[in-house]
DNA sequence: GAGTCATATCGTAATATCTTAATATAACGT
DNA sequence: ACGTTATATTAAGATATTACGATATGACTC
């Protein structure tokens, strides 16, 4: 009937590389776990968090939250800076305006988890 | 020898109600992958994309395009609009400035994946 | 009605991540 | 020297995620 919204516009995206997004999505799948989310906000409220405080904050075995840390670490989102027996853990500055606008929408955020959302055009069988 | 620093302030952080973070956790995996975060960044940039468009940009087949557009609709990441037989997507109004914030700190984010970042304290066996 | 196109769902194999016990280490107090 | 404390590493099972072939649908064209 109408000659517009007859074709989309096909190859007007030009080729996108994926590597480009290699550095976003590790840092993103670092953040995109509720322990250490959990982790890297107290450590942002408290300027640096120790091992032993997030044992009891968060009520999880030692070598969970050691391997979170050092995930963290590992990637550069976190610093470390060792006293005695202790290791505390900071956001590493140049991350520290990502997360904390991260931190923020974490009220705004309300997931449409209840609304169903399966307008299936292809039914199953 | 010295009073200080013999102690770290253990306690002093409360606990930490895990579930707080769902939400947030749930929208970072959503963005945690190379291929969502191009679509993603193409949908911004385009104000909304095809499928098709995106299986052409990103060489990927059409089912692994559609599996990770899913995704991002059923979290509320993109909304769907259906012209004919194509589906466009879009980012949902509510999440463009996350979104749009992510996306800025992509070019920012140097990973130190190269630095040796092993400073073990416990030596292997 | 057969063929095509864009899209969606299912099933599954490969891969990655999470959690945690077992274990190790370094440094301290006794 | 032994016990304790804080932390780190390794290993392994459970669980989740990813990529994608096979397949199905709906709407068009011929």
């Amino acid at each position: 009937m109408s000659t517009e919204a007859k074709s989309c516009k096909i190859k007007e995206i030009r080729a996108i590389d994926l590597d480009r997004y290699e550095s976003v999505s590790k840092i993103l799948s670092a953040l995109s776990n509720k322990t250490r989310i959990a982790i890297i906000e107290a450590a942002m409220n408290y300027g640096e968090v120790c091992a032993c405080e997030m044992q009891h904050a968060l009520g999880l075995p030692q070598t969970t939250i050691t391997t979170h840390l050092r995930k963290m670490y590992d990637i550069g989102l976190l610093k470390q800076r060792e006293v005695w027996k202790y290791s505390y853990y900071s956001v590493n500055p140049e991350y520290e305006r990502l997360v904390s606008d991260l931190l923020d929408c974490n009220a705004n955020v309300i997931l449409p988890s209840d609304i169903p959302r399966s307008k299936n055009k292809a039914k199953r069988r």
